[in-house]
DNA sequence: AAAAATTAATTACCTAGGTAACTATATCGA
DNA sequence: TCGATATAGTTACCTAGGTAATTAATTTTT
């Protein structure tokens, strides 16, 4: 019984949290799945869209979606590889000139989903969350 | 720092998880927004769709196509309400005889999810994340 | 009682993520 | 070396969930 409400309560949480995400960067024209490509590029520089997929542990085609429209929005450019099966991304000029004003909004959004959230609970969540998921990677 | 990583582990585990209860549902060509529509009609009986909706915090549009779904595959029937505009949904004799062979296969998925995580791990997650969510909504 | 506002459900269209099948390139083995 | 196999990315199509606009029925207001 405690199981079913485990899995439903992570599941509500987890939606209602990228519907919050979402709200906060709809002023920039981006959308949260957009947003953690763009995270993830700002801290790694250029890398190949395998290695996108893997740190986010999502499949290819939602990535090259997710990339083709951060192309088109002038964010991302992709780069022919060595090999040239391999695309590497990079963000933009403009992406890291905006960089900064998205980071703000998402970091202020977290800050009200977790206001009145305490933070020794949120290190607890975290320390319990990463060590199941690890189990089951 | 700390913000984002609990964010990302929680969209990951709720992924993981969704696509393993997809898998273990599979057999019996039913999915996990499905099933949890099933569940609710299992313990709730007949209720309409506005209640379901409250009750999965799911709003109306995906609900009506679940249901249609259900319906098709004869799991599920709709029934006019005394007010006309509502729909009462409840499940077939067919969803009542099936039911337990699905309970079992969710709940044997359920099990081997959390077969390495202790019970405690898992009560002190679903009190933190319920505090959460309850801030939220 | 008629007009206005509200409500339940649907439709149309969007993002997010998944699998299967395909293409093009690279690598491995006989 | 050349044929088989593996790999990176894309395309097509599916479920899941969201918003906006629409429809039909019910309430509320006047």
């Amino acid at each position: 019984m405690t199981n079913h409400v485990l899995f439903h309560t992570l599941h509500q949480l987890s939606r209602q949290l990228t519907n919050k995400l979402n709200e906060a960067l709809k002023p920039y024209g981006l959308y949260s799945a957009q947003w953690s490509v763009l995270f993830v590029l700002n801290t790694k520089g250029s890398i190949t869209q395998k290695e996108l997929c893997e740190y986010l542990f999502v499949e290819a085609p939602p990535m090259t979606r997710t990339i083709q429209r951060l192309v088109k929005q002038g964010y991302v450019k992709q780069i022919p590889g060595q090999d040239k099966r391999e695309k590497f991304i990079q963000l933009t000029e403009e992406a890291v000139k905006e960089f900064p004003k998205w980071e703000h909004a998402v970091s202020k959004c977290n800050q009200a989903l977790l206001m009145d959230f305490p933070e020794t609970s949120q290190q607890e969540l975290v320390s319990l969350q990463s060590s199941w998921l690890k189990q089951l990677l």
